[in-house]
RNA sequence: GAGAUUGUAGCUCAGCAUGGUUAGAGCGUCAGAUUGUGGCUCUGAAGGCCGGGGGUUCGAGUCCCCUCAUUCUCCCCA
């Protein structure tokens, strides 16, 4: 057969994964100098866990996992009965009742639930691992790709909007990758469909809103027309969709557009405190965006979105906060805050933008030539010395020749070849041979032991 | 779910509008030049049911239909 990946799934190879690595190291280590734990949650979850959790949309796009044993006779019955459900577009737990996880807030909120009485809260953790969707895969868009979140559960804070904000702008200082952190509230724009007398509308505007950068003002004006918002809301959708200028402006231009609405003030309050106690760094600013909407509806406050910046692309990390975490899982009252990267994303830019540090890869140092087996034997005592040292060294399998030897370490980008031939094993000394270089020294075993590689 | 795109050697692709002996190139692989010191060069070799199925034709990689897969756009999302 012909070997082929299933569609939207990617091999990353080692050139690759050295730069993965990168990124994910980079955001781990920020996650954990700001007190977060590390969480891992399975592949697969019950499908109760995950169905009617991301609106209907989503449901189309979990991938279910078939149960096993279908194949038994007693089943056979039944199981004709459950398909039926399926092919009328239901979800039958005779036939699938487990599923891949989609996102990591919902296996967290299940977590959080089902630990609450362990857990001390607020509870800090990150999370960063691969989830899937059934989406149709195109441009920056796959059916496995990874999420890494940190998420606070059970605290009303705003202290934590301020400590999520900082962990963007240390990581992506620490990337060396522009962006601008844009926020907006999920408040203001309640009170901005309310001001348009359509408060029921609240995600239908959200959305129109969100495509503005996408398809521009006139067509969101058309579609929140045919979504049925009245002349007057659309003026003032309109004059909202205008505001510009710096933070401060943007707060006063809101006030006056919406003076006596006490759900856009509070949102308003609550970005004043963010702004306020956010501390600018290596020019990671913080600007308001109230064209900023984000499609997820379960955020009720502050939100985030990460665009690169000297770069057209989709956003690379969002997140926001949400009322009500865990109960959809029966606990009622524990609040979250949360972000997310999109290492994905943030990989195709820092590509783009030639930004990975160049020395990325931690390949083979040292490649001892085979040569036969007495050489080889004291080449692999000198390995286990140098192993000791932490210097990554490997003896070519092969007594093959020379030049197939050369070719390997060539390619595999390793610096020093280290030769032993019959010679060299009467007198107790090595061949060290650097490829970047094309010199070679003979030297005695200590100091080949001691020599500095790197 | 809707629309478009592309499927030819391990990889990247040419050939197809105008059907015609044995389907090509570059890179890669392997072997030799080179009796154990690479990257260059030269020589040679292996490697293809031209995505699959059906049709038109004396004859199909090339034309037609179906199907599968790919990539992209919309919807939605990271």
């Amino acid at each position: 057969m012909k070997p082929s990946l299933p569609q939207g799934t990617r091999d990353f190879g080692a050139d690759i994964l050295y730069k993965r690595n990168y990124i994910f190291s980079t955001i781990k280590s920020v996650f954990e100098t700001y007190g977060f734990e590390p969480l891992e949650t399975p592949a697969m979850e019950n499908l109760d866990t995950l169905m009617g959790k991301y609106g209907d949309e989503g449901d189309k796009l979990i991938f279910k996992i078939l149960n096993n044993g279908l194949q038994l006779s007693e089943k056979h019955a039944p199981a004709r009965i459950d398909f039926e459900e399926v092919l009328a577009g239901k979800n039958s737990k005779g036939i699938t009742e487990r599923a891949l996880r989609y996102d990591l807030t919902i296996p967290f909120a299940r977590y959080v639930a089902m630990n609450q009485g362990q857990l001390s809260l607020p509870y800090k953790r990150y999370q960063m691992q691969p989830v899937w969707r059934a989406d149709r895969p195109q441009k920056g868009r796959y059916r496995e790709f990874y999420q890494c979140d940190a998420d606070v559960a059970g605290s009303h804070s705003l202290w934590n909007e301020v400590e999520l904000a900082g962990i963007y702008r240390d990581v992506f200082a620490a990337l060396h990758l522009p962006v601008s952190i844009r926020i907006n509230s999920r408040k203001i724009l309640a009170a901005l469909s309310m001001a348009c007398n359509n408060a029921d509308l609240l995600t239908d505007i959200t959305i129109a809103i969100d495509k503005l950068d996408k398809i521009g003002l006139e067509k969101v004006m058309l579609e929140l027309e045919l979504k049925g918002i009245d002349a007057s809301g659309r003026n003032i959708i309109q004059s909202y969709l205008q505001i510009g200028g710096s933070n401060r402006e943007k707060m006063e231009a809101l006030r006056l557009l919406m003076p006596s609405n006490e759900l856009g003030k509070a949102g308003l309050e609550e970005i004043e405190f963010l702004l306020e106690h956010y501390t600018d760094e290596a020019g990671v600013l913080l600007e308001i965006d109230f064209t900023l909407a984000r499609g997820l509806n379960y955020y009720t406050g502050i939100i985030f979105e990460i665009k690169a910046q000297g770069i057209a692309f989709g956003s690379i990390g969002g997140g926001g906060r949400y009322a009500d975490l865990t109960s959809f899982f029966g606990v009622k009252d524990i609040p979250g805050v949360g972000i997310s990267f999109g290492v994905d994303r943030i990989y195709d830019v820092l590509e783009a933008l030639n930004l990975f540090p160049p020395t990325l890869g931690k390949g083979t140092e040292v490649l001892f030539f085979n040569t036969g087996l007495e050489e080889c034997k004291m080449a692999y005592k000198l390995m286990h010395i140098l192993r000791k040292k932490k210097i990554r060294c490997e003896l070519f399998a092969e007594t093959s020749k020379f030049d197939k030897q050369f070719k390997y370490a060539v390619k595999k980008g390793i610096p020093y070849a280290a030769i032993i031939g019959a010679e060299e094993l009467k007198t107790n000394q090595v061949v060290l041979k650097s490829l970047t270089m094309g010199t070679q020294q003979v030297i005695s075993v200590d100091a080949f032991i001691n020599y500095k590689y790197s």
